[in-house]
Parts: C-alpha cells; structure tokens; sequence
DNA sequence: TTGTATGCGTTATCAC
DNA sequence: GTGATAACGCATACAA
C-alpha cells in the first residue's frame, strides 16, 4: 500500500552504495561494474522503481520530449504526418506528445506555450490558418528552440521546413483534367491566402496558360474549404449560369460536397463533370465514383519533418541555415476523372 | 541573443526582492501587494520570462498534464473523444498528452511508461485490441496513478470506465434491421473477443430472440474489422451459398468493405441488401447509399472520461469505489438500411 | 506583506 | 569503480 515513489536513493541505501553510482548504473555508464549493475537493476525491479523523468529534465535541461501542433488530430493527413514523426523519434528516444490548435490563434498560442514551458526540445508546427501574426515564433527561435513547420508554412519565419510541391500539385490535377478532355475547369480555393493555397491555385493557372485554355475568374470559389463550403460553391456555380464541365478542389472535403450537390442535381460524374480533390483522405476512395486526388505522402513528411529537426537540435545554434524539404505529390488517379470515350 | 532562460531569481534581483515573492507574485498569491504582482508582472513580460512548468511539477509533484493512450488517433471516434477530453481538462487548467499504442501491446506498455515517468496526473486509456495482460494497468493503480478507462475496457481492472452500452447499440441496430423486414441478419464482428464486441453480440443475439428469428452460425463473420476483412467476410457469405438479407457490422470499416463487394456484384443496397455499420465515423455519411450505423457520441464520451478522472484526482484515494458511466448510443438510419416498399 | 531555508529526484563535477 | 556535493527552478513551511 505503500503508495510513496521509490527513488534511487532507496535503491542506494537497500545496497549500501550512493545515489550516484545508482544512477549511473541505471544510465549504464561504463566506469560501472558489472556486478553493481546487475545489482541495481534487480532492485529497481524488486522496488517497482520508476525513474522521475521530470526530475532528469530539469537536471539536464532537456526532457526528451518533442511537441507537435497540429490544427486538428481528426485528418487522416495530420495523425500520418504525426506517425511519421513518432516513427523518426522513438528511434531516437524521443517521445512525441501532440497538441490541437483547432485552428484557433489564441488556442495555438496557449498551445505553444503549454509545450515550451512543459519544457519540450522543440517544437514541430503546422500553423493554422487564421493565423496572421508570427511574433511567438519568431520569439521562440530568438530563445533558441528548435521550430520545424511542415505543410501549413510560412516565409516569414526563418526556420526549417518541409512542405510538398504545392505548386507541381495544382499543375499535376489541372494537366491531368486538360488530358482528359475537359476545357472548363473551376478551382476551389481557401480565401485564407497560405501558403499551400496561393501555391496550387499558381499550378492550376500555369496548366491553363501552357494548354492554352482560357481562365474565367468566376469558375474561382473562395471558402473554407469544409464539405459545406464545397456544396455552397458547388450550388454557386450552378446557379450562376457559368458553364463548367470539372471541378478541381483543394480539399477533399470540399471536393466531396461538390460530389453530393452534383449527383443530387444528377449530373454524371465523370461524363459531364470531372472532379479531383486534395490530399488522399482514406474515404476518397471509398465514394461513388471513387475520388481522383492527390498524395502529399504524410509520412514521408513526418519523416522528413523529425530529420530536419534533430538536425537542428545537434547543430550550433548560432550558424545553422534554415533548411527546406519539399517532397513531390503524386497524383492518384479515380474514376471521378476518367472521361468516358465516345 | 541571451538564449539564456530568465527565471524568477532574475526577475527577484531585478526588483530587489525575493524569489518567493516573485513565486508568489505569479501565482497570484492573495497575499502579495498589487503593487508589487504588478511589478513582478511587468518585469516578466520585459524579461520574457516563461516559466518552467518541469521545475514547477518537480517540487509540486504534480504536472498539470494528462496523459491520454489510444488505439490509434487516425479514427474519428478517438480524435473526437481526445477533443471532449480536453475541452474539461483545458477548463480546469490541465494540458493534455496524447499517445497512440498502434494495437500493439508492447508499445502500449512503454507509452504508458513513459507518460508515467514524465509524471502526468493521470493516464485515460482505451485498450488495445490485442492487449490480454493487464498487470502495468493493475500495478499503476497500485502505486496511486488515477486511471480511467474508456469504450475499449475491461473488468479485469478495478478503475472507473466510461462506455456506451454496447448490448443496446448491437440490439437497435438488429432491431432496426428486423422491423425494416430483413430476416436473415449476418453480423461481423472482431476475433478478439473485447467487451465491446462480446455486448454488441450479444444485443444482436437478443434481438433475434426478442423477434423469433433463427440465429444461423454460419452468418457470423470474426475477423479484425478493417475495410479489407469486411470484404473478405462478405466474399465468403456469397461463396457460402448461405442465403443473407442484411448485414450488421460492428465496425464502420467493415461495412464499407462490405458495400464495395456487393457493388461489385451487383447487389442492391438496401433493396436486396441491408447493411449498418458502428460507430458514425464521418465518411459513412459520404458513401452511396449513405450508411445507416450508431452514433457513440465520442465528444460526450471524452467528458465522461475526464469527469470520472478528476473524480478520482481529487478524491481521498484510499476509498474510491470505481465509477461506471454508461453513455447511450443513438441509431444513424441512412440510406443504406432502409428497405423500398414494393 | 515579505523573507529564509529547504527539498522535489536527478545528474554533473570533482575527488579519491 | 565509487562517493560526496552541488545545482537545475520552483514552491512552501515557517519566521518575521
């Protein structure tokens, strides 16, 4: 019932040995014998010690732990890139503890700071999209804490980053619907001008430029980029008259609203519209007709984020110049795009 | 470019005071003047002074942190129920920490393990599927760390759990399905026999008796649940020659793989087909027909889970008797189950 | 209302 | 190969 911690001075005073040399042992260092080793190590067991992590950062300055904001847990996109890290730091003894900012600045603030002062070694983030103002960045670089961001990013931090060819995506989805035959291309966009936006709406006029198809501003529909906003835009478009005969969305989220608005206005997918989303969310493939969209691979970008950030984290603060990782989407090819022939 | 961190010893010299005071100062101890908490203050902001929460935890024995395992975060229902967690936690200034176990029951232990020796208040849990030793779960009770169990639970353990009523989601779902005028009801469910699935069984059992439906074996299906052994269990049915109606699946996955095979083979859902799901997951609602499933009202359920946790945080720890809340599930009728009238 | 002294559990430094 | 001691940054019991 003893509900007291054991610590290593127990261990010490059960073995007539100090604190210190337990420690030592425990940590295997090698100026200890073999014997005492075995020994401490038995009675840590026989005593169900469990080591104060929290009492060892302190000590170290340095808790092993790396925090990873993202703006929400509940996109399969996310919790891969998430895994990816884990994949990456567990090798490394690393524990990864994650936080949402629900998209939320204040709440990615609190965040932040939650994780900084729960003294984690660095921090890998992917900003939300209301976010408009960097100062706790650039303050936490300024107080020498490693700051990796990854897909959702910005210039006006200098730190490392690993984002995918935004750009090449939207060029990929738009050239990939030209080839198909189609000639009116709407894009659905997020009217938060980040980074990844801007960049896919580039791609998708560069693809009409060098196939010399016209672009018509009101085939562009700004929104949220949800599912709703996706029938709202997808209802705009009819309504407005505008002829469009595919739709290449930014989100598969939106792309599945204009999935829904279409079919319940019986317009065939793919015959008379071709759709493509964004980001290779699991249920793509699972609606009718399955959904042409694009791999950002999120695990690689794990991967990829976790490396960048060690390689921070081991380097001379002073002189290390921000790297960028920029990993290639791939293009999945669904029914929802395969024009049928004649 | 002082990376060097302010502390509250900085701030004291500065004001020509004590650290305690300072301590005192931030706490907003009712005893400091307010002339010099605000001083404390402005001084803090100046020297952008962050506190050291590891310290603070150290001394306080106490983290202010929750530590939170599941499964795998890349499920809706987890994510969701890691939200309705927070949203308590958060009010009642704890930060949360989360860790997926990947079904693997290695990983689950030294996830546990590592969020015990960072010294989280506490530890919320669901199982994972393969989990069938107990004893870390047993010997951290012991040792006086609260934990709670959620959805994924056991008996064997002698802490308080927060479910939804499994028996009766099995029995609506069934129900349902009967009073829609399907007879011959094949059901799917996991290998491992965990409460959920063994209750969702037996409500589906207790509904055929309930309406005098033959029970046939040879319409049960065990497998793991994921989209891939739902199709496989219903390539089997079809290969049986074992005449079926309906399916009900005690995963949404499963359902889904389901509905791929009978597309595939030209079976109409629900006309020749009725299929229903668990667990509401979002893409059930995207699929064609829409799938009819069960709602386990995840956001509740994180509530739940956090409410029983504080319960226990701020209780006399000797005499605790475990609490059970049992959450209600709620029919989705979708599409997917709702028989044309001839 | 504020100061003094001490300790949380660990590790690093120095000594032997 | 091991021991003694101090320190990480903070919060609290006790004193004033």
């Amino acid at each position: 019932m003893s509900s007291k911690k054991t610590t290593i001075h127990d261990i010490a005073e059960k073995l007539n040995i100090t604190a210190s040399t337990v420690s030592r042992a425990l940590n295997n260092n090698p100026r200890i014998s073999d014997t005492t080793k075995k020994a401490v190590l038995n009675m840590a067991q026989d005593l169900n010690y469990q080591p104060n992590n929290i009492a060892a950062a302190l000590r170290k300055g340095k808790s092993q732990l790396i925090g990873v904001i993202v703006p929400t847990i509940n996109r399969s996109f996310f919790s891969s890139v998430i895994r990816g890290v884990e994949e990456v730091a567990n090798q490394l003894n690393y524990r990864v503890v994650v936080s949402q900012s629900n998209e939320d600045s204040d709440n990615e603030i609190a965040t932040l700071n939650a994780l900084v002062n729960a003294r984690v070694d660095g921090v890998l983030v992917s900003i939300g999209k209301n976010t408009k103002d960097f100062d706790h960045y650039k303050n936490l670089i300024r107080r020498g804490v490693p700051l990796v961001l990854f897909d959702r990013t910005t210039n006006e931090i200098s730190t490392s980053q690993v984002i995918i060819d935004d750009f090449l995506g939207g060029y990929m989805a738009t050239e990939h619907l030209i080839k198909q035959g189609y000639k009116k291309i709407a894009h659905f966009t997020n009217y938060n001008k980040i980074n990844i936006y801007k960049e896919r709406y580039r791609g998708y006029i560069e693809a009409l430029k060098d196939y010399n198809i016209p672009f018509y501003n009101k085939l562009i529909c700004e929104s949220n980029m949800q599912l709703e906003d996706g029938r709202m835009c997808t209802e705009q478009l009819l309504r407005s008259g505008q002829k469009f005969d595919a739709i290449f969305s930014t989100s598969d989220y939106a792309a599945m609203g204009a999935m829904q608005v279409l079919k319940e206005n019986s317009i065939k997918i793919p015959e008379e519209v071709g759709l493509v989303g964004f980001s290779n969310e699991p249920f793509t493939s699972f609606t009718d007709p399955p959904l042409t969209t694009l791999s950002q691979f999120p695990i690689e970008m794990g991967h990829a984020a976790a490396e960048l950030f060690f390689e921070i984290l081991n380097s001379k603060k002073d002189k290390l110049i921000p790297q960028k990782t920029v990993l290639q989407p791939k293009l999945i090819v669904r029914a929802s795009s395969i024009k049928q022939r004649k």
